[in-house]
DNA sequence: TCAGAACGGAATTGTACGTTCCCGTATGAT
DNA sequence: ATCATACGGGAACGTACAATTCCGTTCTGA
């Protein structure tokens, strides 16, 4: 770092953990087969910053892949607690997920590298505490007793695939299209109000040409 | 080719400009970004009988975006011609495009190369009558009015992001993603049941370990 | 003032892929 | 039957890119 106004080396190379986690995430979210540079230059630090970290590529996707296993399960566990009404409390996690955002990154990654133990355990308890969730929500009634587990997981997939330029507005659109489908999911069946604009022709068209 | 039980040479060159284009298609839809080699392997045939047909795989690239161009709009025009049920003109419109599989395609070759003429010319095109379609199902009442042509849009490439390894495997889980959609789409809104198997675990955990 | 941790970033190395080239082969005319 | 040639197979070439390593520099803490 060129022009750090903090003292302290090992205060400089906390920030700089945080600061090449955060970049990592973003890039490997955006393009999974990112170049290890880019995340360097986002992190704004150089090259052996990263690796003085992490021994390869491959080590600084597992701990990505690992923290957003965990990050899963974690609001998983979160709509879990939540003892109100049960269609919120389903609908806040599948908000909740989907602003997490953690599946495009751990699923497109998960045929990178050999799995970690850790990993695959965690794999496990995610997939039980989802389980949980859409058990409690079919026998409450208020979901769709057609829709499987395996389901929610592609929907989410399908959702994540949503990228239209600026972080915000793929977000947006990504929450237009989650409360479109959960109009489907829910039960009785019902149209509630979409939020979020709908995309614009030129947000459409802007991919016709770079 | 080694063994070719076929006479005459222009035949088999026929022959190999369907092979070519058909193994293109297929390699590119599961990977946009495949190597031409790829082409030429699944396709049974050298390098070189790609080369002979186009200079580039730039052109090739071209070519594979008109002809998908082209069928989406003659879908799209073959649903414009029904004149039977407004919802079922419409839902077959939609499990058309899905069927012809020419989203994912398109749209990721879009940014990869500079439109022709034609091309730009097909887009102009494939938005009319898209657009048409559209306006028809939303004035007959029977598609919810606050979704948008681009939120159809949209939604094809949702789908289309589902890649589940066999190919009709992947169809019959898009087609039950798609009758999901659908439900949330319909004036008036209810459930329908969904087509084909939910994914299997097995299907999900398989992509952990290559 | 000094040892060394932490960096930045250029150099290195390996690989993957588009494209070109050379050569064998079968065709169709003579 | 023979020959000129189009066609196609696949090795060879050149380049671009990306992971990893290396080295000189800077700043910290004693």
């Amino acid at each position: 770092m060129t022009t750090a106004p903090m003292s302290g080396r090992k205060a400089q190379a906390a920030r700089n953990d945080e600061l090449i986690l955060q970049a990592a995430r973003a890039v490997f979210t955006a393009d999974p087969g990112a170049p290890i540079a880019a995340v360097a230059e986002r992190a704004g630090v150089g090259i052996s910053a990263l690796y003085r970290r992490y021994p390869s590529k491959e080590a600084l996707l597992q701990k990505l892949c690992g923290d957003g296993l965990k990050l899963y399960i974690a609001v998983t566990e979160r709509a879990l607690a939540d003892d109100g009404d049960p269609w919120e409390a389903f609908a806040g996690y599948m908000r909740g997920i989907v602003d997490a955002d953690t599946n495009s990154l751990t699923i497109k990654l998960a045929g990178t590298f050999h799995p970690t133990e850790e990993l695959y355990h965690d794999a496990v308890r995610s997939a039980e505490v989802a389980e949980e969730v859409h058990r409690r929500a079919v026998e409450a009634g208020v979901l769709r007793p057609d829709v499987t587990v395996a389901d929610l997981a592609l929907l989410f997939e399908q959702i994540a695939s949503i990228k239209l330029g600026d972080e915000e507005r793929t977000s947006q659109l990504r929450h237009r299209y989650l409360a479109l489908m959960m109009d489907s999911l829910r039960i009785p069946p019902a149209h509630r109000e979409l939020p979020g604009p709908p995309a614009a022709d030129e947000e459409l068209s802007a991919r016709w040409t770079p």
